[in-house]
DNA sequence: AGCAATTGTTTCGCACCAAAAGTAAGTCCC
DNA sequence: GGGACTTACTTTTGGTGCGAAACAATTGCT
């Protein structure tokens, strides 16, 4: 099962810098790659000769675009072989596995779900390996597998406390890896998915960078200097239940006008379902606010605001280049995104830079896919960071 | 004037990184250094070697607490000769220079001042030469100059924009090196001070830190990673009109409840006047505060809820380990601390990690130091981060 | 005195890199 | 169409910085 890939790793620390450049920025020169890594030419020959001979990277001939034919000698840029390597990500939910196979440029080469029915470590381990035989099927060149969980994981190995599996210090990198025979990293869903959009999404080559999901939770991600900044609390959910509006409604949790009890998919619901007895879907509600329907107009209103305020809270004192919207529950930005805008506009300097939102629906596909980048970033690159 | 000093410079990584070790915690032995920066015995040997034949640094023998004797061959810790060099610190503001002399540990020795009549940047820059030489009188091992400034300062040598002084694109430091031949560091005085407390200060050794100032106007530097986050715009000012509640008094500038207009030392003045038409000092107003005076009290617990819930929102989106309150409008928090705690906990989760918050009510002649210490940084060890 | 523990030093070899010189492969222009 | 030029890459060489391991120094303990 593991066989043939094992042959580009371990990389040094120089040739990981030119791997990572080439695969988040696509086809470079050699040329180009020293510029940009403050290397000598020399340098690169010597760097990138291993990459190429153990298959990682190619020379491409570039034929189709030449762009710019300059004087001199052409370039020969360098590329990855996206299909060198197939990566495995899974994300947890309460009542299912999202599994996806990705190539090094995290593409989603296939889909493949399960239904849980079962929180036991063990049986959710089996679970996971009974996905990775079904998927090694159409891919033997598996090099590795990234699970997302909700929780608070340690050294991308043990989840530590996870509340809605109930699970404390379960080994779950360990269980899978003897069962499968591959190299596995888990890490906290949150944390992956911000890992992926920084390399390869709507975070990519920026110094400062904000991820906000919105879902059945909130979840919060910091990227400066184009690093994710680690946040123990927050994975533990501690640092999430924001009080937006202090003069706002009273919401099931008890305190008043908190984002999660104002923004989140269930607490909309739940809102909707105590004021009218109904109890209607979220793309339900989001319909009749866009329709006029007062009541869920105002629901949808006031999530609206709470959104907008977080969103200029964190302009204010972090200052990203972009803040980034995901997960399921930014439906909200189609029907109330104008409100999102005036309120982040009324709660900042006129003359402080705008900040860049980018609103990006995403499903539990989106999320083990993040997984399965962090298993590229940890495998591939040899766990660089901690 | 630049004489035995240069000895020491430039620094290899290694060597510097060994320096700003020793600099920042104290005198520590080469096993201990060692063990810290992760390097070998043998390279410890290496580096120290031309660290002590400089005179950056001595082996102390420790004969005042050798702590607990342990077995084996004793351990030789090494510390800063902190007189090897000394430097200065300027803070320059809208009347008067201030100034002072401080050692390589950033202990000031000695304090002067002068009123600043002009703000033509020749004249200034020769009222920094004047005060030079007056101070080198008394320490002729100078080694560097560093001025801090309100406004935006680029490439640590150019103001390029500081409203209170009408400057633009001002070169200062070579205006002031051509006069004093000392090498000279410019920077945002909200930035340098940052960069001392994050040394030598409240930020020691902390990984993630943040700094708000209150005076005549609001500062706030954030640490991320050990190192400062560098944020354009907060130098123009154009991030600090943060709207803390929107429900409240209309202020001077026109927008309801921003921070400078609640919490700022003339906008509480202001604040007074308007309602009392009697001008009366911080000290005054903080005073009768205390002593139950309603109208006073009322502005001072504004200001106080606004202060809680900028410190709420950074701890929310930054989660600092400490929080430093700096400046000269600190005092405010001895009368009505109480306050600030209280809004801080009302508006964060109950189960989130308190946030470590420290006073440091601070004059001009900190902020000089704050500029003294990134000369240091700089001059020392050879400019090592943008 | 002998042994263990701990710190610091010396020596050696390896990994990595930059500089410089050399080679390859194209364009430009008379 | 053929030399001159330009740019990309390779090879060679030398230097730097580091770790590993053997060695020396200095103490406590028995």
């Amino acid at each position: 099962m593991t066989e043939g890939t094992s042959g580009w790793l371990p990389l040094s620390p120089g040739e990981r810098s030119v791997a990572i450049e080439v695969l988040v920025h696509g086809p470079l020169s050699r040329t180009e790659l020293a510029r940009r890594l403050g290397l000598s030419a020399g340098s690169l020959t010597r760097l990138t000769k291993p990459l190429i001979e153990s298959g990682l990277l190619v020379e491409v001939t570039e034929a189709g675009a030449p762009a710019e034919a300059r004087q001199g000698r052409p370039s020969q840029p360098l590329d990855v072989v996206a299909d060198s390597g197939f990566f495995l990500g899974f994300k947890i939910t309460e009542d299912a596995v999202y599994g996806v196979v990705t190539t090094l440029r995290s593409h989603i080469v296939t889909r493949h779900d399960r239904a849980l029915t079962t929180h036991d470590p063990a049986e959710v381990a089996d679970v996971l390996a009974g996905m990775t035989a079904e998927l090694a099927q159409g891919h033997p060149r598996l090099a590795g597998i990234g699970i997302g969980v909700g929780g608070f994981v340690q050294d991308r190995a043990v989840v530590g406390e996870s509340p809605f599996l109930l699970w404390r210090d379960v080994p779950l990198a360990e269980l899978v890896e003897e069962r499968t025979g591959l190299p596995v990293v888990v890490e906290n869903d949150v944390a992956a998915l911000v890992e992926a959009e920084t390399w390869f999404g709507a975070g990519r080559g920026l110094d400062r960078f904000v991820v906000l999901t919105i879902g059945a939770g909130l979840g919060y991600g910091l990227v400066l200097g184009g690093r994710r900044v680690p946040f123990a609390e927050e994975d533990r959910g501690f640092g999430k239940h924001w009080i937006v509006d202090s003069h706002g409604p009273l919401t099931p949790d008890g305190r008043r006008g908190s984002a999660v009890s104002l923004l989140t998919i269930p607490s909309i619901r739940y809102q909707i379902l105590a004021a009218t007895g109904e109890d209607r879907t979220y793309e339900e509600i989001l319909a009749r606010a866009a329709a006029g329907d007062p009541m869920p107009a105002r629901v949808v209103g006031e999530a609206a605001r709470a959104l907008g305020t977080l969103v200029a809270q964190i302009s204010n004192f972090v200052m990203p280049q972009k803040i980034l919207l995901a997960g399921e529950g930014v439906g909200l930005m189609d029907v109330a995104g104008k409100t999102v805008e005036e309120t982040v506009r009324a709660l900042r300097h006129p003359l402080a830079a705008p900040v860049g939102l980018e609103t990006k629906v995403s499903d539990f596909h989106d999320w083990a896919r993040g997984a399965a980048v962090l298993a590229i970033k940890v495998l591939v690159l040899g766990s660089a960071e901690a």
